[in-house]
Order: C-alpha cells, then structure tokens, then sequence
DNA sequence: ATGAAAGCGCTAACAA
DNA sequence: TTGTTAGCGCTTTCAT
C-alpha cells in the first residue's frame, strides 16, 4: 500500500515544477487557466490530497481550534461541541477534540498534546483544580476560558451569570406561593457552588424569608447525591412544597427519588431543575421547569472570539462576555397549596 | 509575542547541537542522564512544547485518529465520541472530531480535510447518500466503517444486527399477550429502516400474527414525525394497545404524542421506545422499556480495530464486527388488557 | 556520547 | 507565466 502522491508526483506528470502545481491549486492569478485545468485533473486522478503538516511548518500556523471539554455525554457539552464543530466547518477549520473527564492531570497532558499541533485558538473548560503547569503552558496562546476562569490565567473568556440562575429559579417559585423550599446544590467550596448558594440566599433576602438549613443539601454534583438529598428532604417530617435542583446531575437523581415514591410534580411538590435536554419538554405533567445556560449562545461567543483572537492577535484580547442563565417556565411547577402536601 | 522555542532554542542555550537535544527529549540510551536532565530542565524553563507537524513531516506518520460522527447531541453519539476519546488519550494518541450533520457535502469536505492530518487511523459513520468521491478518498486508508458499511467500500467495521432489536421488542411485547402492536420506523427505502421492519415482521410471523398496515407508520426519523405518527396512532377507532418506537428521535416525539394526551404507561399503553439516555430509567411509572445499542462496546470495538489496523497495517483488514441489540425491560410495558383500553 | 548533514512536503521570495 | 532555491522543525543516518 503506497501512501499519497505529493506535489511533486503530480509535477513528474505533468512535466512541471512542483511549486507550479502548487500554485495551480491554490489558484493563483500568475497560474494560466489552462495549466490549472491540467493541474486539477492530475490531482483529482492520482487521488491528491494536501499535506497538513507540511503546509503548517512552511506556514507557521495551522487552521486548527482545539477544544476541551471535561464530559461529552453531558447534553450541555454536546451542545457546544456539535456548535463550534458547526463554526469550525464553516470556516474551513479542524476541530481537535478533547476530554479530560475533569481528572487535572490527564487535562495536562491534554492540553500538552493540544499546543503541539499549534492550534490557531484553543477554547478551554478548565476544571477548577486545574495545575499551575497547565495554566503556565496555556499563558501566551490564544485561548479563551469557557465557564470556569483561573485567576492565573488572562485573556477573553465566556462565562454565565453564576448567582442569577438560582435568583430565577427562587423568584418563580416564591411568587408562586412557596414558602418552604429545598435547595440542593454543589459544595460551596466550588466557585459555582458558593455562587448558586449566594443566589439563593439574595433572592430569598430580597422575598423577606430567609434561608431553611434543613432544606439545603449541598454535595458532590453527581446523580446519587441528588437521589440522596432528595430522598433526605422529601422525607422530612415537614418536607419541602417546592425544590430547586441546581445542576443537570443532581436534577437526574433528584426526579429518581421523586419517580420512586411515586410523587408527581406539580400534584405533589413544584420543581425546578437545572440544564435543558429535549425530554425536558415532554416529561409527564408538562414538562419539567428548567433553569439553564443559554447553550448556543455560548457556544457561538466562544467559536467568534477564538476565531477574531486568532485572526488578528492581541484583538479583544480582554473580552469577557457573561450571559445570563434562562428561566424555562413548563409543567413541573405550579401554586403551592395552602397546607403543604 | 513571540512563538514557541524549538530545539534550537534549547540546543543554544546549553551549547549543544538540536539532534542531541532531540534525542534527550526521546530518552535515547547513547544520552548521558547527566546531559538529559540539563535538557529537561532547560525545556521546562523555556516552555518547549514538541512542533507534532515537523514530527509528522519527519517521520511519515502521526498519532491522530480521526472521528467523523453525524452528531453529537444524540446521546449514542455522545457516549462513542467519549469513549474514543477515552481510548486515544490511553495511547497518547490525538482525536479529531467532526460533525457531518448527515450532509453528503459536508461530510466530503471532512473526509478530505481529516485526511489531509494524514490521520493513522479513521473511524467514520458515513451518510447513507455518502458521495461516491468519499468512498474514493476513504480507499487505501485505515478507515473502520462503523454503524452503516458502504458496499463500494472494504475494510473492517463494526455494526449491529437491525433486524434483531424489531424482534426483541415485538417478542417481548407478544409475551405480554399485546396483539394490537404499532410500529413506527424510519423509512424502508433506508437500510435501517428495511431491516427494522422485516425484523418486526419476522418476529410476528413466528408468532403466528400478522402485521396490519394501519398500525405502521414509516418516514423520516425525526421527532416530528415521531409525534404526528403516534398521534395518528392513538386517534385510530382502534388503538394499539402497545407500540414499538424504532429510533431515538422517533422515540421523543412519541413520547410527546402519549404526554399530550394524558396518557400513561403502561396503564393506558405499553411503550417500547430506543435508545438508552439516563433519564429513561427514572421516567415516571417505572422507566422506559427500550431497545438499546451497546454503545460501549461498539466504541470499544471500534476504537480496538483502529488503533490495531494502524499498528499493523492489513492485519484484520476484513474484520466485521458485528454486536446486537440490548433490550432492557423497565416499566412502560405491561400486560395487555383484556379489552383493549 | 555527541555533532554534521540530509530530507520529509510544502510555500514564498526571487529569477528568468 | 513558470522555474529555482531555500527553509519551516524535527528525526535519523552516518561520522567522530
């Protein structure tokens, strides 16, 4: 099995200079339309396909956007992967995936793999443990930081508004009539965790009420602290008429426990969860009421500023563009009744 | 700013010549530890990160594994992205990703431009409609055609058998002493539209039943016509007493059609939808009874036969791999009722 | 144990 | 309009 031709297989044959031939497919206007016509069709015959990495050493730089990402199966991220996949085709781009499961270390060695293709721009979810050595070799490309920001780290980046997702969330349900309101959310000790806790503190300040202990689970983000926490509040001897789920893992095993006692929302409890998949909308009794990132939105402003960053250098190069979290209002939360349930 | 140092860059500051640099780097035994920590140091202090495009130039060949999917919100195609992501960064190899939206032209111009990284290994779920130019390119290159084979095409693959997942569902539906069974599939023109169909007449034939015309419902899958079809279904004089939901998209409208309703399973129907998101464990009532593809080990299998193709070339060249479908009985099929519902 | 030199495929500057 | 030459950063002979 032979591999490619090369230009200069395609030059033999037809007699001419390699640099010809390059020039003949890069459409130059010194190249005569006949010798074109010529070129094209050797190339398209002999099954001519361009050498990446030659042409990235001659050019210095290639048209490659690398994109981290700590989970894919997440439909958040898949959002934004399939989104800047989008961009990337469109602008005649590759995109360099990869995954680093939020493990700090394997990240490293991720974005170590990423910065020898020499990516034009480099689009980051950071976890937030990340090492100092990773931040150190991203100093100086052009990256932009998605959702999270190392303070170590400059540069443009999107984030959300972390503290306004669960200030809607509160607000809806307050002014629905719910008073006792359970709450569970990411450990505190995270930036996103303290910021969701804070969010809901305000809001509940600003509705007069205060803050329930007892009606807030605060945990490692992942599906069976949310069946745990729930399972805890539901419980209760006065269990809660209203939950906020904050994050998309929690909300899953939340509706768990939920489903498990054979609890229907809004009949029994009003929920709020967090994230926006497709089943969202058709979950038995209307749907489920979701807070959520504006996923393309976010997406797009980070494909526009990698690619603005790594057309002109040093342009934007302190952007930081925050958006705001949405209130999708459907079936899962309604009045609270007058004596809890 | 300034670009990234090579070794060059090294090799001066240490006053010594780039090959022995490169050789340090690359753990050569002929380098003094002495002379190799000296190299390493310098390397971390100026931040040399390897130029995989000079490397590639050089050597002939690269460590890129190229993935070519037709979307990434899809939870099936989330988790094989994942998993092959998995696999690359366990063998240090680079993934490139791209989205062909199951656009024939689209996917023409990936194919060429993941080929031009001169990838070591292709994994591709090509279009039905693939152009013919595509097969072309593909040809002579280590390429694992997964889920659709193109019969213009060799090559090792990794598909499931269609027919059977049809069968597991209407079998298992049978069982329950359902008579009256909807299908709704893609269209028969399709592959797997073909395939899914006879699968449901097989299995109807062994039963000794036979497939009534008004309660199949053929067309694009997508969860438009998922939701007009079931629609159509539940307003037949005659409803099914269960239905069969061939694909994930059709799955979704369905699932919308029933909640519009006020329907419940399997009270008022039993339901066998596809695919295996999270959520369909804790769907109210007990979960979704659905008929699944083993992802994990389609993506394993896969990434094996790539990864092994691109290590030993032509070894398992016509290695066809072929796995079946899951069924996982949850709690949206149950008996059938005695007279209809 | 290290250095010198060549060359991978391509493009851009300069010649003709 | 086309050809000649050089060099991007790296690895791999071959020589020392």
């Amino acid at each position: 099995m032979k591999s490619r031709p090369t230009l200069k297989d395609i030059a033999a044959e037809l007699n001419v200079s390699h640099p010809t031939v390059s020039r003949a497919l890069a459409d130059h206007d010194s190249i005569s339309d006949e010798m074109k016509a010529k070129v094209r069709e050797a190339a398209r015959r002999l099954g001519y396909v361009a050498n990446s990495s030659a042409r990235m050493l001659r050019r210095g730089h290639t048209d490659v956007i690398g994109l981290l990402l700590p989970d894919l199966t997440n439909e958040f991220y898949g959002a934004v992967a399939t989104r800047v996949a989008d961009d990337c085709s469109h602008q005649g781009r590759q995109m360099v995936l990869s995954i680093s499961a939020g493990d700090p270390d394997r990240e490293l060695a991720l974005v170590r793999a990423l910065l020898e293709s020499r990516p034009s721009g480099l689009i980051v979810a950071l976890s937030p443990q990340a090492r100092a050595e990773t931040i150190e070799l991203l100093r100086g490309t052009s990256c932009v930081q998605f959702l999270v920001v190392h303070p170590r780290l400059g540069g443009p980046s999107v984030t959300v508004e972390d503290s306004g997702g669960a200030r809607q969330a509160i607000e809806h349900l307050v002014k629905l009539g719910h008073r006792r309101i359970g709450f569970v959310g990411p450990s505190p000790t995270l930036h996103i965790g303290e910021a969701r806790l804070r969010g809901v503190q305000q809001a509940l300040k600003q509705q007069a009420l205060k803050l329930d202990d007892r009606l807030v689970q605060l945990g490692p983000s992942t599906a069976e602290f949310g069946h745990a926490s729930v399972s805890a509040l539901l419980d209760l001897p006065q269990p809660p008429t209203a939950l906020y789920l904050s994050t998309a893992q929690l909300s899953h095993g939340g509706l768990r426990a939920i489903a498990e006692r054979r609890l229907q929302a809004p009949r029994d409890l009003s929920v709020v969860v967090a994230g926006n998949a497709p089943w969202y909308e058709f979950w038995p009794g209307g749907g489920l009421t979701s807070i959520t990132l504006p996923m393309a939105e976010l997406a797009d402003a980070a494909s526009a500023l990698v690619m603005r960053k790594s057309a002109r250098r040093g342009a934007a190069a302190g952007a930081a563009v925050q958006l705001a979290f949405d209130l999708f209002v459907r079936g899962s939360t309604g009045p609270a009744k007058k004596s809890g349930r």
